[in-house]
DNA sequence: GAAGGGTAGCGAAACCTTTCGCTGACTCAA
DNA sequence: TTGAGTCAGCGAAAGGTTTCGCTACCCTTC
């Protein structure tokens, strides 16, 4: 069983979420018309995604609106982290230096700024 | 078609990946070995995706070695770029800078740190 | 109450990724 | 030559994501 939490979006998933992210809490047919625009889905599909996305804890909705209102689970900011994270554990193994070292490494860096980006990342990172 | 070039790696393909970063060119055994260890794949499913991933443009082989010898055919710096390129793009609308100040919105930052960090981030992205 | 429009949902198809069984080739030693 | 071991590859199954057809349920409005 997946762990409700901890469930990586999708891409389909991420592009909703970018859309509720701008529009903030919409209905379907909100979300639909920004998603057909962008690759043309059917509006059976974007139920379905919202659906799917629903049982996944990435969405919640207030049924009690008709039509239903929905919202993003996460913030933009809690899944740009959470992304952040994965790029750095699944590319670099976990060494978030590394990143920084290899992105300051063609470039002329002094060590400030390598202090610097330390520091951001740390940031980036948040609290476990 | 997909293009060849712009195959993003999916999760196995880049725990490969990493294995060929950290041990370098290496033949099969070698990979399923560490592969293996970290999540008990069976040895045809290394070859299996390593077939994958040579008709994706993902790894090279000699194959005049034997046993072949596979490599990645793209450093860990360019991958790097390219997954915060679209993690910008789809959880930041291709924003570098939306990223830039939503990591250092919560915590207290300075002008100077704002212009350091746009300047490492503009490193990051590459010119196109 | 019948027709039409907007809304919601289910189930199955289509597609991609990941897994592995099975097979064959090749090498080395007995 | 035969048997054991390593290496490579194919095809199909398993599992997850994305797509959509079809159905049903309100509301209006006639």
């Amino acid at each position: 069983m997946r762990q409700l939490g901890s469930a990586q979006p999708t891409a389909v998933e991420l592009e909703i979420l970018r859309i509720l992210w701008e529009l903030g809490p919409s209905p379907v047919r909100e979300i639909h018309r920004r998603l057909n625009e962008a690759k043309g889905t059917n509006y059976s599909t974007t139920v379905k995604m919202l659906s799917v996305m629903l049982t996944k804890g990435l969405v919640k909705r207030d049924e009690r609106a008709t039509p239903h209102v929905y919202r993003a689970a996460l913030t933009r900011e809690r899944a740009g982290k959470t992304f952040l994270r994965d790029l750095i554990d699944k590319v670099y193994d976990g060494s978030a230096m590394s990143l920084v070292l290899q992105a300051l490494a063609n470039g002329k860096a002094t060590q400030a700024e390598i202090d610097e980006a330390r520091r951001l990342l740390d940031e980036m990172e948040g609290q476990p």
